[in-house]
Parts: structure tokens; C-alpha cells; sequence
DNA sequence: AATGCATTTTTGTGATCACAAATCGGGAAA
DNA sequence: TTTCCCGATTTGTGATCACAAAAATGCATT
């Protein structure tokens, strides 16, 4: 076992880590505005590392920072959401590829349990579950390429399009997407076809995409059916109880 | 004129464009470390908006934090430069696809403008005008496909390759670099022929990192005859004079 | 001269404060 | 009712400080 790095233990990183899990659980709502304090106190730690952590996840494009230099959730038009699926079909399918080249028998045993796993989350309706194996299968799969620059490249795209993909539940989900495609990305792992392989994840992260691009209204906004009303309300929405002192916590759009 | 939007005047973004010209231009070396007190002074601002904007080009890969968390300058090596490359294959040959796909003439012949500029530097041997340039050209280039998180990225991949871009000059730059290739990829435009497009610039940038990566030692490291000696010197090295108070300029790596 | 250890200095991190700009609130005028 | 304006509050920004970890330095020992 090598000498175990130290792991980054600082505030940021625990602060990054918790926005960037509460981001793509669906805890924030696209257009939620964020302020510095809100997210100090829920967190219970002082302004820094929030707005060290908050810059970060902004440099990543996981937030956006207006020009009045407040900080929300991106809210996606379909134009950027259908930028954003090509730029993941250019650089996931690169990943596939190279991927495809050097996979071992054992890497290529690793993602099909983890397929198999996600069968087994679909079969019961578990969604959650269903959305993290999905997540596990496709890194499980790019990090066989070993390239570390371009693994990061496709976490920060992720991180853009996660509070979006919840809207592929239950409707897409449940509509022609059986294990098939994975099956046969498998094969072509094991076939070491790297142009095969490729044509499998495109058709499976475009499908998705397609889907999520064409829920735009007729503005060309995309606007996910959210736990936070269309209009905003008013409504007395009782103070904030205590103090929410546990960390990955955090309530919703307080106000849009 | 649309009503002149506010433009960030922070501090931290003053900073944060600073160095990262600095880096583009060649100010710091690959290895170099750096510290907040020191960038502070140098640039007559307190630990604060250093310490955003730095944290800012870690994100983006221009810096990388080691685990004492001290931060450098990227030490590339053969492998790092040659995946940088292939994402820059994929991410900017899609870019000059989505721009064949709906150049104007009008934008062309800015283009076009652009790459005679290019010319004229290189004819009088200015190595300076014409990094600029080329800068200038691709990103013209890649502005006509109007997808601005995709110019974001590779804005990022440029930051990140850029402190080894010096390495062009002047040896490829004078061998068999001619406008040939600009000049096809011009036509290509013109003729909306998306394909031709890539093709053209897949040749120029993998031509370009191609021979970088091949400056790899055989550690397979990548380190640019730089200005900062290859042993560390303990010369006197006279006490950094008064300081620095001007903005833009560093001194170059005061230890390795 | 080379090595190991203790001390000093440097450096990043996080908290707190002051300030200016932005936002929100309510009341007056249309 | 709607619009506009002024005051109060909220919010981001930058500076400064305290502290602990890391690095550098000096010295004694082998």
C-alpha cells in the first residue's frame, strides 16, 4: 500500500465537497440564488471556505456569478444544454476510445457489475440508486483510459449538466433504455474496438441530452418541474428552524 | 451600442489576469513555485485577492496545488502533453466544425486579416507579435461557432499549455510552417466544408504538440530551456531591489 | 565532510472586521 | 393601483490577525 497521501482535509475542500454533492443530488434548484452567509451558516463554518469553495465550483461552471456578483445555479436555455451534449460526446467519446484500447479482463469484469447493478436499481424503481450506479458505470469506464486531465474534464462537464439530469426520471428512464447499449459497449471493450465503443456511449449520453434539450419551453428555457413553486410565493414559509448545524444539509430555494 | 455591461473591476479578477498573462507570455517557469505573500507584494494587493484568483487558475489546471499545498507552475510530462493534445484535437476540431457550419463572409475575412498579420510578424522574425497572433487567429476562429461554454474550455486548454508553447520558437516556427494551412482552412470556411475545417487544424495543432511532447527527455519529462539556470544557484542574487509596484511584471522564479 | 536533530522562519488557512455597492422596504406622488 | 424615490438592510470584497503545519537554518555529533 503506498504511503497514504495525506487527503486534502482542509474547510474549502469539505465545503466544495458538500456544494458539489448537494449539486448533483438535486438539493439546489436551477436559478437558486446563493449567498455567502446562508451557506456559512448552514455549514457552520466562517465566510472563507465558502467563498473559496464557491469560486472554485463558479470556475468549473457549476454555478455562474452575475454581474452583480451574486452566485446562482446556472439556468439552462436549450441552446446550452445542447452545447453542452456535444462537447460530452467529443470528449466522453474520446475517453471511450482510449479506453477501449488498453482495457484489461478484469477492468471490463468491474463496469459489468456495476451494469448489472444498475439493472438491479432499475428493476425495484430506485432512482437514486439508479443515478449514482449510472454515474459510477461511466467513470468506472473513463478512468480505464488513464488520462487524469481529460477524467477531470468530463467530472467538471458533469457537474454542468447534474442538476438537469434528474429531469430523465421516471419518464426517459422507463421509455427503450434497457441494458442493451451497455451490453454491447462491453463487447467492444473486449473487442478492443475503440470506434464501436464510441458509438455506444454517443448514442447514450445524445439520447439523454436530446431529451433533457427538448423540454425547452417555447422561450427556449428549460426549467425543471422543482420542489420550488413557478411564481414565487410569499407564503408566511416558517422561519429556519434551528440552526441546520449537520453539514450536507440545505433547504431549498429560499427564495428564487 | 448594448448599455455597456458593468465589467469586473474586483481585485481578485485584476489579479487574476495578471498572472494569468504572465503565464501565456512566459513570465513564469514550468516548476516554479509560488507564494501568496510573495505574489501579494509583487503586485502591491493583500493576501486576499491572491489567493482567489490563484485558487481560481488551479481550478482551471493553468497551477497545480501539491499535497503541502504549496502551489507551482504544472511540470508536464511526455504523457501529460500528449493527452493535452488529444483533448485540443477533439474540443477544438469541434469548435472549427460548428464555425464552417455557419461562417460569414464578414467573419472570414476577419479571420483572413488575422493570418496575414501572422505573416507579416513572421517575415521580420517577431516571435512575440506572432504568438499573440496566432492566439488571436484561433480564437477568432472558435468565436464564429458562438458556444461560449466550449470557448471557456479551451480557453482553459490553452492556459494549460501554454508556458510550453515558447518551445515553438524559433526551431518548428522557421521549419516548414508556411500559411499553406491557414490558407486551406480559410477555403474550408468558405466552402462550409465542417469536415475540411477539422481536418486543417487537427493538422496544425497535433503537428505543434507533437513536437513538443517530443522534446521529452528520456524520464519523460518536459523542461524548456528556460531562463532560470537547471541547478538551483545560491549566487548572491542581490535582494529584489525596491518593490516591484507595477503591476503586470514578475521576476522569474527567485528558486526553483 | 556528511548526517541527524532542534530551533527559527516562512507559509497557507480560517476568522473577524470595515466598507461600499447592491437589494429590499415602505411611503409619497402620479 | 402603479411608479418612483429614499432610507434601512443585506451582501460581496478586501484587509488584518492568530495559529498550526511545513520548510529552512544552524549546530552538534558521528
Amino acid at each position: 500500500m503506498p504511503p497514504a497521501l495525506p487527503a486534502d482535509t482542509s474547510l474549502r475542500t469539505q465545503v466544495y465537497d458538500s456544494l458539489r454533492d448537494s449539486l448533483t443530488s438535486g438539493k439546489f434548484v436551477p436559478g437558486q440564488k446563493l449567498t455567502l452567509r446562508f451557506l456559512a451558516k448552514a455549514l457552520g463554518v466562517s465566510l472563507m471556505p465558502v467563498r473559496e469553495a464557491l469560486r472554485r465550483l463558479v470556475a468549473e461552471g457549476a454555478f455562474e456569478m452575475r454581474p452583480n456578483r451574486s452566485v446562482r445555479v446556472p439556468l439552462m436555455t436549450r441552446a446550452k444544454i445542447l452545447e453542452l451534449r456535444d462537447i460530452r460526446l467529443a470528449i466522453e467519446g474520446l475517453a471511450v476510445e482510449k479506453a477501449a484500447a488498453v482495457a484489461t479482463k478484469e477492468q471490463i469484469a468491474r463496469v459489468r457489475r456495476i451494469a448489472l447493478e444498475i439493472v438491479a436499481a432499475r428493476d425495484v424503481g430506485d432512482n437514486v440508486t439508479d443515478r449514482k450506479k449510472i454515474r459510477e458505470y461511466h467513470f468506472a469506464l473513463y478512468a480505464i483510459a488513464e488520462q487524469p486531465t481529460l477524467l477531470r474534464m468530463i467530472e467538471g462537464l458533469w457537474l454542468q449538466t447534474g442538476p438537469y439530469m434528474n429531469l430523465l426520471y421516471p419518464k426517459f428512464i422507463s421509455s427503450s433504455r434497457g441494458p442493451e447499449g451497455r451490453t454491447r459497449l462491453l463487447r467492444a471493450l473486449q473487442a478492443h474496438d475503440a470506434a464501436a465503443a464510441r458509438r455506444e456511449i454517443e448514442r447514450d449520453i445524445g439520447d439523454a441530452l436530446t431529451f433533457v434539450a427538448d423540454l425547452a419551453d417555447s422561450a427556449g428555457n428549460i426549467a425543471p418541474a422543482s420542489p420550488v413553486a413557478a411564481k414565487r410565493r410569499r407564503a408566511p414559509s416558517k422561519a429556519p428552524a434551528t440552526k441546520p448545524r449537520g453539514v450536507p444539509l440545505f433547504q431549498r430555494a429560499e427564495r428564487l
